[in-house]
DNA sequence: CAATAGATCATCT
DNA sequence: GATGATCTATTGC
């Protein structure tokens, strides 16, 4: 794929449809690897992810049932959920499963694929192109993601997802999630194989 | 390299 | 009032 200055050419690309969404979220984030984040004139090949399993689980915002806060989580499926975390960062999740069910993808690391230059100015402290989304906090400053996104409609809205058509499936690694107090050593951290852009080393077991 | 402190505030207890 | 699905800069080996 070509990347220039302020265009890009990328293969053939399709929406992904609600359908994708309304699955087990660690379906949902098995195959979110691979597909194309868009917001803007940017966009990222998404390289890590996580699953959070809604109510069952200890370390999901679910967890603590319908609030303010979390009313996206329990929707309807092909929905952006974006939090406030740590006084500073955002981060980015799609809602999963049926209406009244509240399982999440959170959205680790992107490749980036467009709108580089446009990365770096939101991104200044990134030396190295893998250093500009390579975390859940750092990929939705440079796609310039806020809270003003909470709630958007992923198969209709500003923010898309996209399958590169006729793309073959990426090998997936497996680890436990990152920076979480309960459930900690459960394997619902997804990441592409040996892929360069993905938070902390590279992982090529 | 690895370990750690500090930034900074919405949310929940 | 404490904590948190984080990141950066700095310190020390």
């Amino acid at each position: 794929m070509r990347i220039a200055a302020s265009t890009v050419t990328l293969p053939k690309t399709t929406r992904l449809k609600r359908e994708f969404y309304n699955r087990e979220p660690i379906r949902v984030a098995r195959e979110c690897l691979g597909k194309v984040l868009v917001h803007g004139e940017t966009a990222g090949r998404i390289v890590e992810v996580e699953a959070y399993l809604g109510q069952d689980d200890r370390a999901a915002h679910a967890w603590s049932g319908v609030t303010k806060r979390t009313e996206v989580l329990f929707g309807p499926p092909g929905h952006a959920y974006i939090y406030f975390i740590y006084g500073m960062y955002e981060c980015l999740n799609f809602v999963a499963e049926p209406e009244g069910r509240a399982g999440a993808v959170l959205i680790r690391a992107l490749e980036p694929l467009a709108g580089i230059e446009q990365m770096r100015k939101r991104r200044p402290a990134a030396k190295r192109v893998e250093d500009l989304a390579s975390g859940p906090g750092k990929l939705t400053q440079a796609m310039g993601i806020t809270r003003r996104l909470n709630g958007c409609d992923l198969v209709t809205g500003e923010l898309e997802v996209r399958a590169f058509n006729g793309e073959a499936k990426p090998e997936i690694a497996v680890t436990p999630r990152i920076g979480i107090t309960h459930c900690a050593d459960w394997p619902l951290r997804f990441l592409i194989r040996g892929n360069k852009f993905v938070s902390g080393k590279p992982i090529h077991i």
